[in-house]
RNA sequence: CCGGAGGUGGCAGAGUGGCCAAUUGCAUCAGACUGUAAAUCUGACGGGAUUUCCCUUCGAAGGUUCGAAUCCUUCCCUCCGGA
């Protein structure tokens, strides 16, 4: 019983993650599915970069887009004013692969979201404890140290599972609340394994020297406000897209709220809003590089695209390498 | 040339005799991450030795003082106003 094949294609943003993917599923009959916390946004196109860099043919479906004859899954899914979580992408993206794989297609994870890619690909137990809305109403109330002296009383062995970094994130001491609050009496080290290892899967990272990220991603911003990225904030905001929500939204959708408001100049926009974008693709490094199993190519190296290709298709078609 | 304000660590900007290697924000660097993840959070951030140590810093040079980024003198530079 062969598992089933899945491709995925990661890596910080601006590194034509898209591009590469749409090319392949041309070439092994695939259908790619989005892991990326934004483009799953209904209106967030331009800002999410949902088009690939070249100039596509594209239809938009009900929670997909056809570009250049090949569905792009988990676009549009949700209307932007209602919050998305891993939970909600795990069962949605998780039914998406295993529909493609029964169509008989190779389902193509692609996306900068690395915990998104990680909860679709291992799964992990806490997304069964559900979220509490009226616990969180009273939890936002208290202060940090209110939070910490809580979990500290109510679960000491909880609050010594956090490291040094979230013992001071007042939203994971909440959420580790109200895991306690749920399910007391569950030894925080009983770990439900749920899926991993249920796919035959190939990885694929795509980097740059960092110079080079940095200045793809500045001119790639220059670019997208030519196309009207400015445009399409002042649109969701007039269709009652809140500032508030644009914020929590973040990057290019953060930066417009404050444009909108008034509060940063153009210049400051497009500057501060570079900034934002290389912190974020740094982090997102800091996230792939721990990940294992990853093969790294550099796009900076001509022939880069040629040795996926080559790569994918020995993983493909395994012992059939000699075929010209 | 006169009057006024001011020159602080990459930037912004506190400090106005000792508690100052110098608050804070930003940037930068490193990192965390199990239902907000483009979010949220942590650490480092003059140099060196590395538990309370040393060295070089607050425009420059002198001076006062036990002790100065903080007071005095001169010089250089910037900004505003008047000539």
């Amino acid at each position: 019983m062969d598992k089933h094949k899945l491709l995925v294609i990661l890596g910080p943003t601006a590194t034509g993650k898209t591009d590469l993917a749409l090319s392949l599923a041309k070439k092994f009959s695939g259908e790619l599915i989005s892991a990326d916390s934004r483009q799953v946004y209904k209106g967030l196109d331009i800002g999410t970069g949902k088009l690939p860099g070249r100039e596509v043919e594209v239809k938009r479906g009900d929670g997909f887009w056809e570009m250049d004859g090949t569905k792009v899954w988990m676009y549009d899914v949700v209307n932007p004013k209602q919050q998305f979580t891993v939970k909600d992408y795990v069962l949605q993206a998780g039914k998406i692969v295993e529909d493609v794989i029964k169509r008989g297609r190779l389902p193509i994870v692609v996306g900068g979201t690395g915990f998104y890619v990680k909860g679709l690909l291992e799964g992990f137990a806490s997304l069964d404890i559900p979220m509490d809305e009226n616990l969180r109403g009273e939890l936002q109330k208290l202060s940090l140290k209110e939070l910490q002296q809580k979990l500290q009383s109510l679960s000491p062995t909880k609050w010594a599972s956090l490291n040094q970094s979230d013992k001071k994130n007042p939203r994971r001491i909440l959420r580790s609340i109200e895991i306690i609050y749920t399910y007391p009496y569950r030894k925080t080290n009983k770990k439900l394994k749920i899926k991993s290892k249920k796919w035959n899967m190939l990885k694929i990272g795509l980097t740059a020297p960092r110079p080079v990220l940095y200045e793809r991603i500045d001119l790639r911003l220059l670019s997208r406000i030519q196309q009207g990225l400015i445009e399409e904030g002042e649109n969701l905001h007039e269709k009652g897209l809140s500032l508030q929500r644009m914020k929590e939204l973040g990057l290019e959708y953060g930066m417009m709220a404050d444009l909108l408001s008034g509060v940063l100049s153009n210049e400051q926009f497009t500057t501060q809003l570079q900034t934002k974008i290389h912190q974020y693709a740094k982090r997102q490094m800091t996230w792939f590089q721990k990940e294992p199993d990853i093969h790294w190519f550099d796009i900076t190296t001509l022939t880069y695209h040629e040795k996926v290709e080559n790569l994918v298709d020995s993983w493909y078609y395994p012992g059939d390498d000699k075929k010209d």
